[in-house]
RNA sequence: GGGCGGUUAGCUCAGUUGGUUAGAGCGUUGCGUUGACAUCGCAAAGGUCGUAGGUUCGAGUCCUAUACCGCCCA
């Protein structure tokens, strides 16, 4: 194809999905090194990423895109750099999440799981899983994840849930398992316990109600005490006080009455008890509130449960039986006004526990759960990234995880659900003892009897996720991927599940692999809208990735999450920036095309050794630049900052000025015109190279038609580093160490070609003369500069849009001059002439070249006074040394300015 | 209550180990289209880098305090 058959706009459309299936079919995905294929060399060291699994039955949203831009990023630069490398795909069965799908479809059939029964539920949810379970991996895939899909894996799979089996009954047996009633955060619509992470709180305007709390020994005295729950007064235990409160020292250790039970229960004291708040006397329901339940715990008190499964008061709650909390609420307090045991009620802001799914206000409950003993494994895990086993980027997540990970509780691993992991244990009906075991049994391992029933409850689904990155390459199996595999590299994922999934893969990885489960975690942050808003369906603030990638293509959206942000940010996102990147993807695709066009112009091979033109070494110089710098980017997990260095120096430098100064060069024929083909096609080459795990579909299309005309016209036109098959195979560029010419040659371009176009352009602007209205040019340059400036006589002039440019050391006639617009170049102390046949140094030229003047004036104040100072002795010579050059080139502009005003 | 961030141009954000005139995209203004690209080009306006101290020859960058905003945990 050429450029005339290439069109003139990048059509994504045509491409994506094209080259996908491409890169797919050739097997590009699976690890160059593979343990399953002949020739497998142990001895290399892979990049491994083990994916975020995304709940199986949902839907893309950006934040997959996010982290699929991420990773694949990752991944596709790793692999270019020659290391054998993997990324592990998954899905996730997401226990409540599904389980509420599909009843929700029962629903409408008139069912619930109960009516269908257990079995028939969760084959229900299979067929569930298996109609909508593609979804997401098919729009992944349309993202460009280059994963190795042949590796995929379900955390109900058989490996997986073998691997849940096996973690299960390995902590039991070393005692981290146990199971007992504790209180936890039951949630009444899913009617499960959750995890103290699956809870969040709210604060809503509520009512804190007084009443009086009677003497047992003299019902005419009474304490008066505040709570919000007032129906929670039917599970009180006891009263507590403040031990130095002087109110009600004397209470303590009588007892209290019950209102409307007229139980009698201890007063206590305790320090926990706050004087200020309230009465300063705190009822105390250890069965439904976290703190009383610790106080109970000191105190050896009582602990009764008030409420059923349902949420409605059980039979411990005398004539309240029955009623739901809510309603009990009202009738407990209205029968108290009656009896005159209420005291007051006022406003207050309640702390309300919400379900993080659903949102439903959670009933902390006594309840008879299985828990994780978790110290023992937070500890290794705080130790491991102290140590360093494992990097946090960025670091200051380190401190947040410490600061969890010190504080944690055990944690809640049963769920009153039905699809997830079963608890692997069985109860005997005849003796009693709990048999906990790998294989399902067919008796009681203490008494043989046949007469065992299995636990009903399924275990979190984050007890799975947390064994991913080892169960989803074969352990507990000893696999040939799992030795090859494991440990994995980087875990990257939003910050918002370090403690829901990261913390336990490393707690999990310590303890069943030995073995930190990745060397680096790396966190995102979260996308918003455009003005920084948490995106929701009811602000209809909620960008889809889908509807973007179908408008703008899915390059640009990954280049726009990828550069977008800094690692742990939050980005803000709205579509006029992706709209940005694809004008740049459209940018690159054109300069492509003209690289391509000039490659299939150009001479197939050169005469002669190359003789540089000082673009052509600006732009060589310059590219190393950037490859170095992208390199210690990429090596900082400074993506973002990478991606805009090539943006910049791609469409700044290279599109900007080295192809405009290219058509010159190339229009001269012969050498010139091949080594500037030459030097196009290395640079977009790199560019394309360093792209592509940015945005892999434009570039390995167009690299695709770059490598085909280049390798039509000869073996001469080639890159640095050789052709590959695919650009996403192809060799990543590296740094070279900076040459000495380097350096000069910037200098020289910059001060010669882009310096002085600016200056002529600027002047056109202010006369409004069109950049491509015929005038002439003539540039008076300080004697040092005069042969770097002769030697780009023609770019200067081509740039600049100039007939006709002289270069000049002096003013040949002052008088003739002044006429002309002018400007000042204070970094090379040029003074620059637009000649025209009108008399066009006017009040306005005149007035802009004093201001000029003073400007200049002032620096060179500012630079004596610099000069003058310690800074001239402390800092080092370079710096110095610069200042003076500076200061030297404003007194020459300054002389020069003097002469031109009137 | 404890912890962690942020505050840079009208908007959204970048800004390697401190190096001396602070950058981008979008938006705004003016000019421009038959030669890679109008999904474009050229030029311009616009910032005392939240505030106050400190360290230093030198601070957007390091330290301390403070204000405001946000998040996490309890």
């Amino acid at each position: 194809m050429t450029e005339s058959t290439l069109p003139k706009a990048y059509d994504f459309h045509g491409t994506e999905e094209r080259i996908y299936a491409w890169w797919e079919s050739q097997g590009y995905f699976q690890p160059s090194n593979d343990p399953k294929k002949p020739n497998f060399d142990p001895t290399k060291k892979p990049f491994v990423i083990s994916i975020p699994p995304p709940n199986v039955t949902g839907e893309l949203h950006l934040g997959h895109a996010m982290f699929v831009s991420i990773e694949d990023l990752m991944i596709r630069y790793h692999r270019m750099k020659g290391e054998p490398t993997l990324w592990v795909p998954g899905s996730d069965h997401a226990g409540i999440a599904t389980q509420l799908q599909v009843e929700k479809a029962l629903k409408n059939e008139g069912k619930t799981r109960e009516d269908i029964g257990r079995d028939a539920f969760i084959e229900r949810t299979w067929e569930w899983k298996r109609k909508y379970g593609g979804i997401i991996q098919k729009q992944i895939r349309r993202l460009g994840a280059s994963c190795d899909w042949t590796r995929e894996r379900f955390t109900l799979d058989e490996g997986l849930s073998r691997a849940v089996r096996e973690a299960f009954v390995s902590l039991y047996e070393k005692g981290l398992i146990y199971r007992g009633p504790r209180l936890v955060n039951w949630s009444p619509n899913l009617k499960t316990a959750v995890s103290d992470l699956e809870v969040e709180h709210s604060q809503e305007p509520g009512t804190l109600y007084y009443f009086k709390y009677r003497l047992a020994d003299n019902p005419e005295e009474y304490l008066p005490v505040a709570t919000t729950r007032p129906e929670t007064i039917l599970g009180d235990s006891a009263v507590a006080v403040h031990p130095l409160d002087e109110r009600y020292k004397h209470y303590v250790g009588r007892k209290a009455l019950v209102p409307m039970l007229e139980r009698k229960i201890p007063i206590i004291a305790d320090e926990y008890v706050d004087r200020e708040f309230g009465s300063g006397a705190l009822k105390i329901t250890p069965a439904h509130d976290p703190n009383d339940y610790d106080i109970a715990q000191r105190h050896n008190l009582e602990v009764i449960n008030i409420l059923n499964r349902d949420v409605t008061i059980n039979e411990n709650g005398g004539q309240y039986q029955g009623l739901d909390r809510e309603v009990c609420r009202k009738q407990i307090w209205q029968d108290m006004k009656e009896r005159g045991l209420v005291i007051k009620e006022e406003p207050y802001m309640l702390n309300v526990p919400r379900s993080q799914r659903g949102g439903e206000i959670i009933e902390p409950m006594i309840s008879e759960q299985w828990f994780v003993k978790i110290e023992p494994l937070a500890k290794e895990a705080i130790a491991a990234v102290k140590d360093g086993r494992i990097r946090i980027v960025p670091e200051h997540f380190a401190k947040v995880y410490f600061n969890w990970m010190e504080n944690i509780q055990d944690w809640c691993i049963s769920r009153q659900l039905w699809w997830g992991h079963r608890i692997p244990v069985w109860y005997c009906a005849d003796c009693g003892k709990m048999t906990v075991q790998r294989e399902d049994p067919n008796a009681c391992q203490h008494c043989g009897s046949k007469n065992i029933k299995q636990d009903e409850d399924v275990l979190d689904t984050w007890f799975s996720s947390g064994l991913w990155p080892f169960s989803t390459l074969g352990w507990p199996e000893q696999t040939e991927d799992f030795k090859y595999f494991y440990p994995t590299s980087v875990l990257e994922t939003g910050y918002d599940i370090l403690f829901f999934w990261v913390a336990r893969m490393i707690m999990d990885g310590l303890q069943f692999t030995g073995k930190a489960p990745f060397n680096t975690v790396y966190l995102h942050g979260l996308i918003r809208d455009e003005h920084g808003q948490k995106m929701s369906k009811t602000k209809g603030n909620v960008i889809d990735p889908l509807v973007v990638m179908d408008k703008l293509g899915t390059d640009a959206l990954r280049f726009t999450l990828l550069v977008g942000s800094a690692p742990g940010n939050d980005m803000n996102l709205s579509e006029k920036k992706v709209e940005a990147n694809r004008n740049f993807a459209n940018k690159v695709w054109n300069a492509g095309r003209f690289v391509i066009n000039a490659i299939e112009n150009a001479p197939a091979r050169p005469e002669k050794d190359p003789v540089w033109t000082p673009a052509d070494s600006w732009m060589c110089a310059r590219l190393n630049a950037v490859v170095r710098s992208v390199n210690r980017l990429f090596e900082n997990y400074q993506f973002g900052e990478a991606g805009r260095q090539i943006y910049d120096f791609f469409w700044g430098e290279f599109a900007d000025w080295y192809i405009e100064i290219a058509k010159l060069q190339l229009r001269e024929g012969g050498d010139r015109a091949f080594y500037t083909a030459w030097m196009l096609l290395r640079v977009l080459d790199k560019c394309l190279r360093m792209l592509s795990p940015f945005t892999p579909f434009v570039t390995e299309e167009l690299w695709g038609h770059l490598k085909q005309t280049a390798q039509a016209k000869s073996e001469r036109m080639a890159p640095d580093d050789p052709w590959a098959e695919a650009l996403m195979l192809a060799k990543w560029p590296e740094s070279q160490a900076e040459h000495d010419w380097e350096n000069p040659a910037i200098q020289d371009f910059v001060n010669g070609t882009i310096e002085h176009s600016r200056a002529f352009r600027t002047l056109k602007t202010e006369l409004n003369m069109p950049v491509n209205q015929h005038a002439r040019g003539t540039i008076i340059a300080a004697p040092e500069m005069m042969a770097v400036i002769t030697a780009q006589k023609e770019s200067i002039k081509h740039t600049s849009g100039l007939d006709d440019l002289q270069i000049l050391e002096a003013i040949p006639n002052a008088e003739e001059y002044k006429q002309y617009h002018s400007s000042s170049i204070p970094a090379t102390g040029s003074l620059v002439f637009l000649i025209t046949d009108a008399n066009t140094n006017d009040e306005k030229t005149q007035e802009k070249l004093k201001k000029e003047l003073e400007e200049a004036n002032s620096q060179i104040q500012r630079l004596e006074k610099l000069l003058d100072s310690d800074f001239a002795n402390k800092a080092p010579a370079q710096v110095v040394e610069n200042e003076r050059a500076k200061l030297e080139t404003y007194r020459k502009t300054v002389e020069k300015l003097q002469k031109q005003i009137k």
